[in-house]
DNA sequence: GTTAGGG
DNA sequence: CCCTAAC
């Protein structure tokens, strides 16, 4: 009784309830805002501090603008986060984020201005700060820029330094709590990663393309980022987590990670039981079956919780829950597209948190859950329209990309590094087809190729907030778009949110992509945009989706001009897509149909509480409303010919007492107190089916 | 929270 | 089994 608003738990004091079953009715949760810590606050100033000093060296440039300063705050966040745990907290792998591909695009154009260096290395700059990682960009696409590139290398290459410092001090740290380190030389040269025309930065797997506004849209661009590289990327970041801990919340990872430690077991994708609603769409049109992934099933965010049919025998339900999170299974989502919401917002509907929503953000999860079903990751990539672009280029920035989440089996024993192996191999066969770009502008994908931006409109300032890329592993057909960005978006604030959402950190690391950076925290709780928000009610045990969700999370990038652009979820449609699993399926046994019938005929129908009290008090996984509709299947298969009859036979003789108890208490309406006993109905088994036979000798 | 039914 | 409307 008290189980139910015992279980709103608050997330924020990342209580982790123990509720053996969650009580069907959602458990909503509210979120709760997080708030900014002192200490973070603090971190930021300095780091912020730190970055103006780097700038004022390079003869700092006037020249922010609203949108830098958003990233810059984000980052800032994000390294703040960072630092604090890896401080305060022993970090746990779990804990690490399931890594994104970040990419970034950077147009050429701002390189042969004067003040392009400037600005790029302001870029630059905050990328570094923000990430606390240094990142190499080089950009090799005309020779014409590459004086101003080394001077943005430059750049670049002090900030990095001057990180490399803090990597250090965090690495003596780490050290001392005792992880491992390995033996990475510091400093530029070791984290730099330098790639012709796309670059990644190691840590963070940013890939920053420049390409020329004229240039076709497919050929040009090239997003692939190459596999050693990853396993580069992944495994710095992997340092990086170590070091400085997730950009999440430390709370959140913390009880992720537990959550995660103490489920991820499961050689199901256990998932959260969720929500009605949510499971109500998973079986029908809403999700599809992903063709390929067999190996890992997506997973959805919801951790709905399932009723609790024990008010009235309090923990009647204990163990059960889990036993849920094991056996049930997991479909799939094919909907992902639609999933790709800005906020996420798409799968969440209703439900409220779940805690891991809460922490990793929400959207983002359910999302990615609903992408998952394809297998397809999505990844929105934020543009800015380059400023004042004379020159025509034009200018992208993908922040992240993320695999849809990924179910993992893996026995308690396996070790953290096998644990970590086989996440990769899941997101490698994942994406081991290869990547498909689609871009969509305005919601719309762009098909013809041949086409030049301009010509599709894509250079345009007022359609670049509409453009969005999609990643989908090559082997997938499904065509269909899968995130598109908003064009009329709101505050560069919400885009933040939207972001971080999609970007919230699973609870493993896919080893693949690194975190992205939190976006501010004030502004997250509340989004504007939708109430998705709300996590999907989840119990702990969601933790044990040791999925990943990974949705790949496109983040507009404010350019200049500091207008934000949203991302907006393609599809509305699964609003509330949450995924609930179905309970086992659980034949009633003889035994059971047997005592289900002598409850019945004692107590009558219309009462399948007192039935179950009566007869299944300990079948915890026998609600009344299933006793109540196995008796409806009774007096269905009591009706109709043995032959048409399947499943385990029910003896004839049970089955002719279930019409005779059916009959008799429909002329009874079954209100009256249980007189009746067995003996009565005894009687009519005479009668048989004569049902005003029967109530005649039964009265 | 229970019931009663439809799906 | 799920989901809901009605109580």
């Amino acid at each position: 009784m008290v189980f139910k608003k015992r279980l709103s738990y608050e997330f924020n004091g990342f209580h982790v309830p123990n509720v053996p079953r969650a009580p069907r009715s959602s458990r909503r949760r509210v979120l709760h805002k997080r708030t900014v810590e002192d200490g973070q606050i603090c971190a930021i100033e300095l780091l912020a501090s730190l970055a103006d000093k780097l700038l004022q060296e390079s003869e700092s440039s006037a020249s922010s603008n609203a949108s830098e300063g958003n990233d810059h705050s984000r980052f800032g966040k994000n390294v703040v986060k960072q630092e604090r745990q890896y401080e305060d907290k022993p970090l746990k792998i779990e804990s690490l984020d399931q890594g994104s591909c970040e990419l970034s695009a950077f147009g050429s154009e701002l390189i042969p201005e004067s003040n392009g260096d400037l600005k790029e290395f302001q870029n630059a700059e905050n990328h570094a700060t923000l990430e606390c990682i240094p990142v190499m960009k080089k950009s090799s696409f005309s020779d014409k820029v590459s004086s101003d590139l080394k001077t943005v290398i430059g750049g670049t290459a002090k900030i990095d330094g001057a990180f490399s410092n803090v990597g250090d001090s965090c690495d003596c740290k780490s050290e001392n709590k005792g992880f491992d380190e390995e033996g990475q030389p510091k400093g530029l040269d070791a984290r730099t990663l330098t790639m012709s025309n796309t670059y990644i930065s190691k840590d963070s797997m940013e890939i920053c393309v420049t390409f020329p506004e004229s240039i076709n849209s497919d050929r040009d661009v090239k997003l692939t980022p190459h596999r050693d590289f990853v396993r580069k990327a992944s495994f710095s970041r992997l340092r990086n987590a170590i070091k400085l801990g997730s950009r999440d919340d430390d709370d959140k990872n913390f009880t992720r990670s537990n959550k995660f430690s103490n489920r991820f077991k499961a050689s199901r994708p256990p998932t959260h039981i969720g929500d009605r609603r949510i499971r109500k769409l998973l079986t029908s049109k809403y999700w599809k079956v992903a063709p390929k992934l067999k190996d890992f099933e997506v997973s959805k965010a919801d951790r709905g919780l399932k009723p609790l049919y024990c008010k009235r025998k309090a923990f009647y339900n204990n163990g059960k829950y889990q036993y849920d999170i094991f056996y049930k299974k997991k479909k799939k989502f094919c909907d992902w597209h639609s999933a790709v919401t800005s906020d996420g917002g798409v799968s969440n509907e209703s439900v409220s948190n779940s805690p891991e929503k809460i922490m990793s953000g929400d959207k983002s999860n359910s999302a990615a859950m609903l992408h998952g079903a394809n297998g397809v990751s999505s990844s929105f990539i934020g543009q800015q329209a380059s400023h004042r672009s004379m020159d025509s280029h034009v200018k992208l920035s993908i922040e992240s990309f993320r695999i849809p989440e990924l179910f993992i089996e893996v026995p308690e024993t396996a070790t953290v590094g096998s644990l970590k192996r086989t996440i990769m191999e899941a997101v490698t066969a994942l994406l081991g087809g290869g990547l498909r770009v689609g871009v969509l502008l305005q919601g719309k994908k762009v098909r013809d190729d041949s086409r030049t931006l301009s010509q599709s409109g894509i250079s345009c300032k007022d359609n670049l907030g509409t453009l969005g890329f999609t990643l989908e592993p090559s082997a997938i057909q499904s065509p269909a778009p899968v995130c598109s960005v908003d064009p009329p978006p709101p505050l560069s604030h919400d885009a933040a949110e939207n972001v971080t959402r999609s970007l919230a950190t699973p609870p493993v690391d896919s080893g693949i992509s690194e975190a992205v950076p939190e976006p501010p925290s004030l502004t997250n709780p509340e989004n504007p945009t939708d109430g998705n928000q709300e996590p999907v009610s989840s119990d702990t045990d969601i933790l044990t989706d040791p999925g990943l969700p990974e949705s790949k999370a496109l983040v507009l990038v404010p350019a200049m001009n500091g207008e934000a652009l949203a991302v907006v979820p393609l599809n509305q449609k699964p609003k509330k897509s949450e995924l609930a699993q179905r309970r086992t399926r659980r034949p009633f046994s003889v035994t059971e149909v047997e005592a289900l019938v002598q409850a019945v005929e004692e107590v009558g129908t219309g009462r399948w509480r007192d039935v179950k009290l009566r007869a299944f008090e300990n079948a915890e996984h026998r609600t009344y409303v299933d006793l109540k509709d196995k008796w409806k299947t009774l007096v269905h298969t009591a009706r109709i010919s043995s032959q048409q009859r399947r499943g385990e036979p029910v003896p004839q003789e049970l089955l002719d007492r279930v019409l005779a108890a059916h009959a008799y208490w429909s002329q009874h309406q079954a209100k009256q107190q249980g007189k009746h006993q067995s003996g009565t109905l005894k009687l009519t088994e005479t009668s048989d089916r004569n049902e005003a036979g029967a109530i005649q000798l039964l009265m």
